[in-house]
DNA sequence: GTGGACAATTTGTCCGGACATTTGTAACGG
DNA sequence: CCGTTACAAATGTCCGGACAAATTGTCCAC
């Protein structure tokens, strides 16, 4: 009896799709809590152990929560499709060749004022050290983006440890204080260069290019790192590779 | 004593810290296969569902595989941190209001020549349909950007649904063939408006302009839309979030 | 030697039971 | 009226056992 007859699937695997089509078509609305496992045990003629199987492929495709004491509720009423960076890290946002280094200009603290506390999105303030560099490939060639860095106070730390460096600064940080980024968010646009970034990167006046700003974020979403970094545009593409999540099936 | 009474936290949660400090520190190499479920409830003197319950949480960090009649492999030393795109789709990756719709200046058929393949990314002599057109405000704002879309042969049939959509081409490729991409590689570049592309933008030849180029792949990883765009600078920013896979906690 | 039957091993499925922990609610006492 | 306590209900943890299915290797017959 360790397999339906009639299907030769497992018994949970058919609880699993049968409370899937009912939370899917509605008839277990978001927010509703389904049957208790003793009542879903009662209904399909199964020992608990099979419902709680059961229950566990719907935890996992992300239509329901569990709570002790509480129940199970419906979380979402569609299978959410997720699509993860592929590679192993954040490595893919940086694309940095191995011999290309970062050269620093000019560093300072500052405390953010309004402007600079929306552009970081931080308290107004709030202490933060102010970095400016330049990426080139090691030995001198021509430069390929200007960055300005803001890297909250706490991990000032590594600022001795970027000159030089031929890894982003949030990957510093994670070897120096074991942070590692949260959540990134980014925006690129389009720009031109104005006649001083022109002259830091070797290149001419209203040259066109691509302004990329990332804000790093801990677990508890406060921002501690910020890099914009502006790039002439024949010389950087930014590329990315999102892949569906395997999807986890109810079989 | 369904608590060891030493640390308060479940059985399974301390014999699952236990295996994966031993994998991620070598003791258990990657390919090397674990000792049997039988020899885990003998060696921490558990029963067999908690040593299930321990294995399983390995199994969803993703460091072992299991298979029947061969054991359980250690697949990985190391817990990969995988960042997912944020919201509950692709959605993200097109940001269109609402009020946003596609007019289609023009659709030709087309068989790729070796330049156009390259650009697809598919074989020589592959039948597409070439698709030209602009997103603006539906009632005609200024337009937002400038398109032009491949989709293979087999999908031509969402030529009929463009004119005039709010929404992008691989989502009416789903909404009609139910095809969801299972993967997107984007490309993004600086570069300035020609006389054509400024005009039909009506916007002045040269000015600064993001360029996104997105593939849309199967599941077997073949091509099977191709969309490049082109935004005046000061009309649009590509935005992103990705959010760190919420770790699979052993305990 | 080779193919097939068989056995041993290992994980997968499923049942029964028991107690712990969490949480919401209702009863209670101030 | 409000805070506390007590209870009930739900999921979480853990044990025992049994058989099924998948895989690998061994042994025997040919």
């Amino acid at each position: 009896m360790s397999r339906s007859q009639v299907s030769g699937r497992p018994r949970y695997a058919v609880v699993a799709q049968a409370l899937t089509e009912d939370i899917l078509s509605g008839r277990y609305p978001v927010g509703a809590t389904l049957p208790s496992e003793h009542a879903l045990c009662a209904q399909f003629d199964i020992s608990r152990h099979t419902t709680r199987e059961a229950l566990r492929r719907l935890q996992a495709l992300g239509l329901v929560t569990r709570r002790a004491g509480v129940g199970t509720q419906v979380k979402s009423d569609h299978i959410v499709q997720r699509y993860v960076q592929v590679g192993d890290t954040v490595s893919d946002l940086y694309q940095y060749a191995k011999d290309m280094v970062l050269n620093v200009l000019e560093v300072s603290d500052i405390k953010a004022d309004a402007a600079t506390a929306a552009l970081l999105g931080s308290e107004k303030g709030e202490a933060w050290s102010q970095l400016r560099g330049v990426r080139a490939m090691d030995g001198g060639g021509v430069p390929v983006a200007l960055m300005d860095a803001y890297i909250i106070h706490a991990y000032r730390g590594v600022l001795g440890d970027i000159e030089g460096a031929g890894l982003p600064i949030w990957s510093l940080i994670e070897a120096r204080y074991g942070i590692v980024p949260a959540e990134v968010r980014q925006q690129i646009s389009a720009t031109t260069l104005g006649r001083n970034e022109a002259e830091r990167l070797a290149a001419r006046e209203g040259d066109p290019a691509l302004r990329i700003t990332r804000h790093y974020l801990t677990q508890a979403l406060d921002v501690y790192e910020v890099a914009i970094s502006l790039y002439p545009a024949e010389r950087f593409t930014y590329s990315n590779t999102l892949r569906i999540e395997q999807p986890v099936s109810v079989s």
